[in-house]
RNA sequence: UGGCCCGUGGUGUAAUCGGCAACACACCAGGUUUUGGUCCUGGCGUUCCUGGUUCGAGUCCAGGCGGGCCAGCCA
């Protein structure tokens, strides 16, 4: 998991994966990359980056990235870096950098010692654009941004060549010198690469390279007034970092001409890295556009960017996801040039597949129903032996408290049952896990008809929830707890945060009354239950704890709500339910 | 009559040189089970269209059709 040429820290971030390490697939990048190697490029060796603009938190997508670029490096025994992307200082933050880094360590990535900034690059970035200005390949415009874009052309026009296009280069020297020194204004003055204003491609048409922005940035302070472009700058941090393969998602496919001219432009250029470009991760009833997730976070919609609804990495762990079950995740929907939109459920598949060979079975009773065991003796408490995981042996067992009086889950009853109906109901006999078979001998309503409470009678043969020597048979095994050890918690069940499978999906009637992508923020998307009861062992839980619940599904308790005195669980995924699909099916 | 990219089951992907379309998810039907979980078995396809080359085409060629991206002094 560390990286070569690292320090090799045994970070406490880092969190162990579990299953073996799955067979890696094949796809167009890692063919390109075992070519190079097989033909001796790069010394045989690659090194690959992950180059984030400190602006938001990492999302989903960015783990996809971060798993093509960091587990290639490590299959295939090269380095990877992480670099951070920070050209703008009016939109990045130091906070942003923290978070990151925790999220990508979390994910069980170490850059050891392969930290870089856009920011470190800006004397040599500068000298660069001076090579290009003395060359002839890249003058100062003095227009307008409105001027500029103005001139750029559209899509099937070409553009016009600026006026100042054929400075001197003793004047463009002096004036972009002038610029680093604090002469211009904002927006005043760009520097532009000298390149075809006719071309098909815009990029190509005099892209800018530095713009005048008096902005204090977070890491170089006011050393700097002019910043390089994502276009001059990237590229040329691959080349410096000696990065073989540099990675990105397709809407830079129109780039790769510009970021091969500058590396093809600049005399001393060291070295020239190789882009290639992959789709990036589309999934089904989630947002993984940083801007728009910058809005749900800054507008309250959700709380905060590790809100469990969010597919951020910080959402996801809080939900109770795993790192392993991201990064299976990463590896199973593959990597290609095709634009595609992945279902929720793959992902729930392989949180369900990690979770279920390593989190401890628990009872919880999210909706109590009080049962009274009436020939079970009163002040009577059996601590009941329970399997912790079946499967996994080593988890061993615990005991659960029974006393005559138990919660059951209020779904597992009703009067009139139909069809294939395993669970409790009047005169109908159930084993309760681990514990007793029962039957229900009588239903107590209230003044309305509501159920509140079952009179059963329990067999003390089946004691542990063994099968009685008579041979009876029962279908339905239910989960419970005793209402006088029980815990109260409080359980925070979740859905899509998007009803639509395209969040960005809204109609042109929806447009025309001045409705945007919000309308389809699913308003039930946080179900917040206060009545949950779980057993006496998940009293001292830790924060961040992951359990089954039996029957239920997948929880983990909340490290932000949960406090001293008051558990809360989040639930990561539900367990599958064919019941629930047959009842559906009616 | 702008450029670039992409089309394989419901979904995501695979298929060496042109050689029986494979895997996973989802769905359906069964089996096992002290979780209606897990696990096991089985079912589910005109490779976007048309034409061409070939003994043979998902793969090569031509022409269509459909989809995505690009006109920030954002990345």
């Amino acid at each position: 998991m560390s990286n070569n040429n690292s320090t090799g820290s045994d970070n406490p971030n880092v969190e162990n994966g579990t299953g073996p390490a799955p067979a890696r697939a094949s796809h167009f990048i890692r063919d390109i990359i075992q070519q190079d190697l097989e033909q001796g490029k790069h010394g045989g060796t690659i090194v690959t980056r992950f180059p984030p603009e400190p602006n938001a938190y990492l999302h989903l997508g960015h783990a996809k990235a971060i798993c093509i670029n960091y587990g290639l490096a490590e299959d295939f025994g090269g380095r990877y870096h992480l670099r951070f992307d920070d050209t703008n200082p009016t939109k990045e933050e130091q906070k942003y950098i923290d978070a990151m880094r925790v999220d990508i360590h979390w994910l069980g990535f170490d850059w050891g010692d392969h930290e870089y900034y856009a920011s470190d690059y800006f004397e040599q970035l500068y000298n660069w654009a001076v090579e290009l200005i003395e060359a002839g390949k890249a003058y100062v415009d003095d227009q307008t941004p409105e001027e500029i874009r103005e001139t750029r052309g559209t899509l099937k026009t070409p553009g016009t060549e600026s006026p100042y296009r054929n400075r001197p280069v003793e004047e463009n020297l002096d004036l972009f010198a002038r610029m680093k020194a604090g002469e211009f204004p904002n927006g005043s003055r760009v520097l532009r690469a000298r390149i075809d204003m006719t071309s098909p491609n815009l990029n190509m048409r005099d892209p800018v390279m530095y713009r005048v922005l008096h902005e204090k940035h977070p890491r170089t302070g006011e050393a700097w007034c002019i910043y390089p472009m994502y276009d001059y700058a990237h590229g040329q941090s691959d080349a410096i970092e000696g990065i073989t393969h540099s990675l990105c998602s397709l809407e830079f496919e129109d780039h790769r001409p510009l970021y091969d001219w500058f590396l093809n432009n600049i005399p001393s250029i060291p070295h020239k890295p190789r882009q290639i470009e992959f789709a990036r991760l589309n999934l089904a009833h989630a947002m993984m556009s940083k801007r728009k997730l910058l809005q749900l976070v800054n507008e309250g919609v959700v709380d905060g960017w590790d809100d469990p609804r969010l597919t951020t990495l910080s959402g996801m762990r809080r939900r109770g996801y795993t790192a392993t079950a991201i990064r299976r995740f990463c590896e199973v929907i593959g990597v290609t040039k095709t634009n595609s939109l992945t279902e929720f459920a793959l992902l729930e598949h392989t949180v369900r597949e990690d979770l279920n060979k390593t989190s401890a079975r628990v009872m919880a009773v999210l909706n109590p129903l009080k049962v009274v065991i009436e020939n079970y003796p009163e002040g009577q408490v059996e601590h009941m032996e329970a399997v912790n995981n079946p499967e996994d042996a080593s988890a061993g067992t615990r005991q659960v408290p029974f006393s005559r009086t138990v919660y059951i889950e209020r779904d597992d009853f009703t009067e009139d049952p139909p069809k294939k109906w395993f669970r409790l109901a009047p005169g109908r006999e159930v084993r309760l896990r681990a514990a007793y078979w029962v039957t229900c001998t009588d239903v107590i309503k209230d003044d309305d008809g509501n159920v509140v409470e079952l009179r059963c009678t329990y067999d003390p043969e089946t004691k542990g929830g063994n099968n009685p020597p008579d041979g009876r048979k029962v279908k339905g095994t239910l989960h419970w707890v005793s209402a006088e050890h029980a815990v109260p918690a409080e359980v925070r069940s979740y859905d899509h945060l998007f009803t639509s499978v395209y969040p960005d999906d809204v109609t042109d009637e929806q447009k025309a009354e001045g409705l945007d992508w919000k309308v389809n923020v699913n308003p039930d998307s946080l179900t917040v239950n206060g009545n949950a009861m779980v057993e006496p062992s998940l009293a001292d839980a830790e924060p961040g704890t992951r359990l089954q619940f039996e029957r239920i599904g997948y929880f983990c308790v909340d490290t932000k709500f949960t406090m001293p005195d008051k558990l809360v669980f989040n639930r990561t995924a539900t367990l599958r339910d064919t019941w629930a699909k047959q009842a559906k099916k009616g």
